[in-house]
DNA sequence: TGTACATCAGTGAACGCGCGTTCACTGATGTAC
DNA sequence: TGTACATCAGTGAACGCGCGTTCACTGATGTAC
């Protein structure tokens, strides 16, 4: 055998990952992992010492993930732009671009599913949840305050929790679009907070509806 | 023994409620169910006949519960005023007052329990959140098209979608305020979705900030 | 270059525990006559 | 009013299956000399 033992994990934390999506963790047996991604259990223990660390894995590449779509968005944005206002438009804009595409329903996120199981996991791991989403809301609340200073809101609005309601339309959206069995939410849930964004900084609206 | 039946029966709905909302529906057996309610096997299966039954049960009372404040505070909206924006503003500022007493974070909503975990469920427990969620829809889009009738809105928005906003805050805010462990983040988003309407259709702002 | 040994990656049988479900049973209360 | 029977509500032991985890093992590849 090769040493591709990288490739095997990856197989692993993938058919995990998908199951998790559709069944919850605990719904999730190792039986049915190792049985869809066609490996034994001596492999599957092999790879990780036991079930919660597959999920402290699982969870740690999610937050990779979601904090390189942050920075590399957020980067996109402001290459396009120097203000501020705009800047955070355009970055919303490319996941409501992407999210536009879709045709089946938002897959998941990792995030809300461990969330409504939080009871059944170790600290760490929704530690590492908890992370993330404070880095969303630290880097969004900085470029709101830098968009304050140059355009005074027409609103009073308190920007940190401004800034988490980009999480909170991706949270809601997800389980708004599984349950309506609807690819769109996500896409027109990020146009209304653009539209938002737009109306409370005064700038003029898109010409497509929110 | 006296015929309390139904009240055994809520015990058990209430305890298996609040376990299901902690460690989700896979991750809590019916021998910790029991265990907390101080019941015996036996009576959770004659109350129950089966555990996709007690996850029937818990939803249509869910529902039930969910579109009762729906109609009941829609209807206090409606005596405080005729104008239908204003209305919309009343019905999330209920919400508002009520999530913002909160010192725990929000204790979850059992739709997005089960939607995280919805590849266990049957689907007629699937159409009873579908069907809820439908209806909220439904009631907030034609309170929103009787705003539009008579205040043009100050960008193009699809009613349909922003009714779902409604929704899509719940959820996303309760994934966020137990992830963070902040109780207030529920209060705080629904203030931002009544500045977006207020400032859609050109209301003056609230003195405080959302 | 050949040999001996270590390491990597994976196997599959076996473990005991907890799961959802069944069932024969109990005893209190309600109903018929 | 007393008696016989039905129903309601709950008991607790037993069931077999699936769960997460362990372990002795295999065979291919890498490393030392």
């Amino acid at each position: 055998m090769a040493r591709n033992g990288d490739k095997t994990r990856k197989t692993i934390m993938d058919t995990a990952e998908a199951l998790i999506l559709e069944q919850g963790f605990s719904g999730s047996s190792i039986d049915r992992i190792i049985d869809r991604a066609g490996i034994t259990k001596g492999t599957f223990f092999y790879h990780f010492p036991s079930k919660p660390d597959l999920a402290q894995a699982l969870v740690e590449r999610f937050a990779r993930r979601d904090l390189h779509q942050l920075t590399s968005k957020m980067e996109a944005a402001e290459q396009q732009t120097d203000d501020p206002v705009h800047q955070l438009i355009a970055f919303l804009a490319q996941f409501e671009s992407l999210a536009d595409e879709w045709t089946a329903p938002y897959p998941g996120c990792l995030f809300a599913t461990f969330c409504c199981e939080s009871g059944l996991f170790e600290d760490r791991t929704l530690a590492v949840m908890r992370e993330t989403m404070l880095t969303w809301r630290s880097r969004i609340a900085d470029k709101l305050r830098a968009a304050v200073a140059t355009t005074p809101p027409r609103a009073p609005v308190d920007l940190d929790s401004l800034a988490d309601a980009i999480t909170v339309v991706f949270e809601g959206a997800f389980i708004v679009s599984r349950t309506l069995n609807d690819p769109k939410t996500v896409a027109q849930q990020l146009r209304h907070l653009q539209t938002y964004l737009r109306l409370l900084f005064g700038i003029e609206a898109d010409t497509r509806p929110a």
